[in-house]
This record gives C-alpha cells, sequence and structure tokens, in this order.
DNA sequence: TAGATTGTTAATCGATTAACAATC
DNA sequence: TAGATTGTTAATCGATTAACAATC
C-alpha cells in the first residue's frame, strides 16, 4: 500500500526465488550473487535485481545476497510468515487430493473444513476431517474468520455456490472451476485454470511437430 | 512453424476465447463483433482483433465473427482436434485425482497408463486403469508412442525418474512436481506449480489488508 | 586500497491499445 | 448505398535488459 504498486510478473517471479534460495539454504550457501543465482535460474541478473529491489534493497555492494535473509525476506512478502486459514469447497477428486496435500501445511495454510453437495460424500473422513453439507460453509467461514476457499466444483456447481460464500466475508478464492467469477473487488482470486494449461501444452505438440496445419 | 512466432502471452489467452465462444455455441448466438466479446471478456477489442490475427483473418468486414467457425478454429490451433495420448506418473492424490477427471478424455486427452513406485498402489484400480509399477512405465511410452507425460510426484522422485521417460521418447511432459525440469529443448514442458499459485494467492491478501509490513 | 557487486538510471524491446483505411 | 466492423499500421505503454556510478 505505501509502495507503488508491484507488477503481476514481478509477484509471479517471487515464489520460484524462493525455491531456488531454500535450495541454496539447504545446499548450505551462504551468500550468492544475482549473476550466479541468474546462472541457475536461466534469468538475467538485472532482472532479479530490479526484483528484489521492489521491496528494498537486500544485498549488499561487493558481497551479493546472503541466502538465509533473502529466503526469510521473501517468505515474508509472500505472507509465509502468517498462518492462513482456509476451506475446501467441492469434495470430488481435486478437493480431496488438496486436503490430503501435506505440504500446504507446513507453509502454514491450514485447511479447516471440507464441503460438499453430494450425500454419498458427506460424513466421509479426509485425512482429519470430515466431509461436510455444503450448506454451512458459509456459516462456518464467517464463524471462524477463515480467509481462503478453495473452490474444486464444476462448472455449474461453482456459480450456484458462490454467492452465499461471497456473503460469508471470505477474502480470497482459489478457484478451480472452469469459470470466470465476477466477484467484488475486495475479494481476491487467483484462478488454476488446469484444462487451459493442458491445452497450451497441445498448442506447443501441435505448432512443434512437423504436421504443420493445412489451414 | 511457417508462421512467424506467436508470443506466449496470445497463446495463454486462446483456450479463455475458446471457453467463452463455446459458451456463445451453447447459448445459440450465431455471430459476434470483437466490441461485444470484448465486453463480456472485459479485454479491449483491439487486443481479440490481434489476436485473431496472428492465425489469419477468421472476421468478416461489417458482420464480424461467426461463433461457430471461430471456435472451431481455435480448437485447430490448440490442437483439439486431434486425439493425444497420456500417461500418468506418480499415482498419489493429484495423480489419481488426473485420472478420474472426465472432461479431459471429452477434449481427446486420453489417458492410457498410470504409474507409481509405491508397492502400496500397484495394482489398485483407478477408473478403467491399474496402477503398475512405475519400471514399465518408458517401455509402455516408446511402444505405443505416447505424447504427454503427467508427472504427479513429489520433488525428489521426479529428478530421479525423469531420465528414463526423457529416453522414452516421450514428447511433452506437464509437469505437476515442484521442479524446473532441465529436459532438451525438442521436449515440451508446461509446468502447473500449485503451491505457486497459492504463494500469489498468499501475496495479495497480505499487501491487500492494512497490516503492511513494518519490514 | 582494489575488486566485486549492488542499486538505480537509461536504453531497448515487446506487448497492448488506438486509429483508420479497406471492405463486407 | 450506408453502416458496421474487420485487418492492419502507428502510437503508447510497460517490462526487460544494459550500463555504470555508488559503495561495501
Amino acid at each position: 500500500m505505501s509502495e507503488r504498486k508491484i507488477s503481476q510478473a514481478v509477484i509471479s517471479r517471487l515464489p520460484r526465488y524462493l525455491r531456488y534460495l531454500g535450495d541454496l539454504k539447504d545446499e548450505g550457501v551462504e551468500r550468492i550473487s544475482s549473476h550466479d543465482l541468474s546462472v541457475r535460474m536461466h534469468v538475467t541478473a538485472s532482472q532479479i535485481r530490479q526484483d528484489f529491489n521492489h521491496f528494498g534493497g537486500f544485498g549488499q555492494q561487493g558481497y551479493g545476497y546472503n541466502v538465509v535473509y533473502l529466503y526469510d525476506e521473501i517468505g515474508k512478502i509472500l505472507g509465509l510468515d502468517h498462518k492462513h486459514t482456509m476451506v475446501i469447497i467441492g469434495a470430488g477428486n481435486l478437493g480431496q487430493a488438496l486436503a490430503n496435500y501435506m505440504n500446504f501445511e507446513k507453509r502454514g495454510f491450514l485447511i479447516l473444513g471440507i464441503y460438499d453437495k453430494d450425500p454419498a460424500l458427506i460424513g466421509k473422513q479426509v485425512r482429519n476431517l470430515e466431509i461436510e453439507d455444503i450448506s454451512g460453509a458459509a456459516d462456518f467461514i464467517r464463524k471462524n474468520n477463515i480467509e481462503i476457499a478453495v473452490l474444486t466444483l464444476p462448472k455449474a456447481g461453482a456459480t450456484s455456490v458462490i454467492g452465499d460464500i461471497v456473503n460469508s466475508g471470505i477474502k480470497a478464492i482459489w478457484n478451480f472451476a472452469h469459470v470466470d467469477l465476477d466477484l467484488p473487488d475486495d475479494i481476491i482470486v487467483e484462478n488454476v485454470h488446469l484444462s487451459e494449461s493442458l491445452m497450451k501444452l497441445s498448442y506447443k505438440l501441435t505448432s512443434a511437430d512437423g504436421t504443420e496445419r493445412i489451414n
């Protein structure tokens, strides 16, 4: 808020920086220059310095960047120094897979509820949670101040459920449904459109092989 | 190949165009102008026309674009007029969720095998497939000319398995593992880094709320 | 101190938007 | 024909890269 707006491109690169710095930390590397990091990551040193300097000076002339310090700072920028609470809306295969995925918890993302409308699923145990009826989701979010709703529903289900969720005081939606959610400005949306990702792959596959389209 | 290189930004927008055109088709809309589409999609009409014109003239002055024709053409550009064969490498929660996801099949993406190294999983039925030992994956890819390997493995597993897969003649990798694969140029990679997506969401959440970082 | 490397300004490159002539 | 709307060129904007003075 106090800083100038950071571009989407820069933000998208932060998690990757964090990953490489984590690896360096694990290797016991103490400091790294933008140049050495650029070689590892296959980006320009200039971009690395520009990116970091959006958030203030993390390095030292003649020395480079302290790996642990930089790792921690980028973690803070990404909000990984706080815990975050989540519920999963839609307990199909993908919803259950996300609920079972332990690594989110390690990063401080706590899954506190999982919901579905299918009576066949309600009551089923997923990890340490029981799948509950979707009708109770909004109330749970409100009472527990849940920050993030993970939408893992089919397209049709998503649009019908979204109204309730929006009015529950949810702060962000991690959207796996194949729809563009039209939400109030103060609700954050991050989309994961798997089928679009697969189509991009298909495009590259198609344009790469010799068999050029006749039209 | 014959055309000038299309930028990544344009390619990324194609699946979204396809989705909106599919919706219009379902609504029975016969033709649409770049302006009307721009209003629906919240992009500029100029961008729409520029994007389409990378692939040739799909429209008609004074008329606009024929919805069904444009839908089909973008589908062809994305390679959705062919079938594509896939195997899933890693039969954990995410691998099984993807295997069970019916919509890929509708688009012509056929999952023909699912592999894991965990003896507890091998033999388990997932949809119409049985989880097989990972040691047989490369051979299966080679014999059946499989195009796409879906990597749904933990980081450590991914790096150890990737060598075999690369030498099997695979054409593309849909990578869900948290690593940057270092592959020969002729193998296409499309990454889906879920944890990076969640971190971006976390960033927005953190920078949006009043509690600005002290540093 | 001399060498290394940052932080930052300036130059370049590419992508988006605007404008309009071509044409259905 | 007149009106609408594309295809395409030109202008603008933003992001990336290069360069270098500041400084550890």
